[in-house]
Formats: C-alpha cells, sequence, structure tokens
DNA sequence: ACTTGTTACTATGATAATCATAGTTATACA
DNA sequence: TGTATAACTATGATTATCATAGTAACAAGT
C-alpha cells in the first residue's frame, strides 16, 4: 500500500476508509473474517494471499482496531482473527461492494455468487439494501448466504461459513 | 494494484469490486468524480496523485465501464472524466464508507467533514443510508453536500463541487 | 527417541509498482 | 518570439509484492 498523503487523511472520510481497506488483500480478508473463516492458513487458502502479505495485513487491521487477535488454544497457542465491533460495522462497504458487482460485473446468464436470506423474514433480499419483504435496513448478523453451486463457490461452501454473524 | 488471482476474480463479487476500487487512489478519484471534479489537473491537485498514476487509473475505469473520457473542448482538444451509470452506482460504497469513517475514525470533538442534505425533503441525513426524516434510500443525487469549515476543508470548498448530481 | 504433521508464521532474492523530478505536445494569447 | 495552460510521458530511484523455502513450537504415532 502507498503512503497516505496527510493533506487527505486528516480530513476526508474517503481517506481514512482508504487507508484501513483501500487495497485488495484487505478486502479479501475481511470477506473471509465475516464469513467466519478466521484461521491464517484459512484465510491464506480462500484470499491466494502470501504469508507475508497476510502478517501484514492482519497487523494493519488490528493496529486500526478493526480485528482482534485471541487464542483459541493454549500449548501451543494458535490465535484466530475476529472483528470487533468496528470490524462488523464495515459489513455495510463490503454489502455494498457485493451488490454492486452482482448488478455490473457478473457475466450474463450467471446465477448470484451468493443468495442472501433475511433471517427475520426468511425473504431473499436480492441485491437490496433494505428487506424487499419487510423493509428492514439489512445488517451484518441479519443475513444467511446460501452460495451457488457452480463453479469455484462450492469450493468455498466447503468451508462452513456464510452462517454471517 | 497486485494482480488478481483468477481463482477469486472469476466468482466473488468482493474480489470483482476490488479489482475496479480496490486500491486508494482509484477511490481518491472517485470521491473527486463524484464531487463533480472532472478534469485531470483538478484531480491530480485535490488527489496528490502523480500524473502516471492518474493516467493509468483513469485509464482502467474507462476500460471497466465506470468512467467516461469525453472532449470538453476542441483547438487544442481538452478531456474530462465523468461517470457513466456504472460508476455513479459506485455511490453507495462510496457512500458507506464516508458513514463508517466519520462514525469509527473521526478525531473527538471534530464535526464531520461534510453535511449531508436530503434534497426531496431538505432534512440532514446524518450518517444513515436512509433519510431519517422521509425514510427514502439515499442515492447519488439525492444529497447536497455542505463541507464544514475546518482545515482542509474550506480548500476544497473552493472546488464549487458537493453539487453531487 | 525419532519422525511426521499442524499451525502460524519469517527470510531471501527477484520482479513489479510507485515515487519524485523533469520534459513534451499542442495550442492560445500578448 | 515568448509565456501560459491542460494533459499528459520519460527516467531513474525507491518501495511493495512475489515465489520459494525455511523456522518454531508442540502433538501424536512408531
Amino acid at each position: 500500500m502507498p503512503k497516505p498523503t496527510v493533506i487527505d487523511t486528516e480530513f476526508c472520510p474517503i481517506a481514512k476508509s482508504a487507508d484501513v481497506m483501500g487495497d485488495r488483500w484487505t478486502l479479501l480478508i475481511l470477506r473471509e473474517l465475516f464469513f467466519g473463516v478466521t484461521r491464517f492458513e484459512a484465510i491464506q487458502v480462500q484470499t491466494g494471499a502470501r504469508p507475508q502479505m497476510l502478517t501484514d495485513r492482519l497487523r494493519r487491521l488490528q493496529h486500526m482496531g478493526v480485528i482482534l487477535r485471541s487464542p483459541y488454544q493454549q500449548a501451543p497457542v494458535r490465535h484466530e482473527y475476529v472483528l470487533t465491533d468496528k470490524g462488523k460495522d464495515l459489513f455495510s462497504v463490503l454489502y455494498a461492494m457485493r451488490n454492486w458487482a452482482e448488478r455490473w460485473q457478473r457475466d450474463e446468464g450467471t446465477p448470484l455468487a451468493i443468495t442472501y436470506t433475511h433471517r427475520a423474514c426468511g425473504h431473499d433480499v436480492g441485491l437490496e439494501t433494505t428487506c424487499p419483504n419487510c423493509g428492514k435496513i439489512l445488517e451484518y448478523g441479519d443475513l444467511k448466504g446460501t452460495p451457488s453451486l457452480h463453479g469455484q463457490s462450492a469450493r468455498i461452501a466447503k468451508t462452513d461459513a456464510f452462517n454471517m454473524r
């Protein structure tokens, strides 16, 4: 990641967000964390990032307060990476990206990579930010994902993720 | 920008969005375009990007169909960069980033960099995605920005932007 | 005791991206 | 003829990222 220009970072919220998540690897890492993939190796496999890259980005996210590194076992100590509240609130950004790409970058005739269901009412939410059935604003924890079984999605599905909370 | 991993880009909408806007400069450029800053030099000044960087990123965005390069005068031919519909639809992503950063990355006691008003009802929208007054979903064109006159915002305000449509 | 396996990294040298600085092209205007 | 403006391009240095390999700490099997 390039060095941020002080002028922009100081006052502009877009620049501030860009400092946190303005790079490909960080975005892919966040995606996995939202899917419940929390371990170093698993994230590495899912994102295709090299270990040094992952180490660097996870450390950054940790320093920014977006994720927490917490031990899930002793002897040997192993850590997992989990979203903080600040991190979970990035869901709106990721979800907006997902909606945009599914709307504008999807190959013709291809189904949505993942369809999401509103837990509260059981309705498919499509590509909306509010539930088309009950009208509520959709946030992290409100949705349950079901990957389409085309192509690589099947590979991802094996991770038992998409519980989204 | 690093080369995208084929596996991810092929099926995941987050990866697809990351390919389009997963880098700092692109995000800053998009910010300016949304503010109505459409000329090469002006974007350069506002973002702090080097000309080669700008050339590269504008070309990318053009190839992706996010922006259009159109002449605004002949002899000599000069071009401006304007958002396509596909580009304008990225507003939801940028706006989510703005909201997140203002919520979590703002310095204590600092006012919002820009306050937005819902044109339809004249109400301040705060940091919401739907108007807190009339409940409508907020999209590009619905808002009018007023920069706070602290720090660098004054500099930006001179560009006569924030009309947001 | 020794080998194999797992998780989470670190080290190294090569390649690619980005940087700062300067220069170019085409034209208008004085 | 000389200066100014807009939109870039060129060059060499610096930094980031890459592919490949290796390490540390422990568990479990033979």
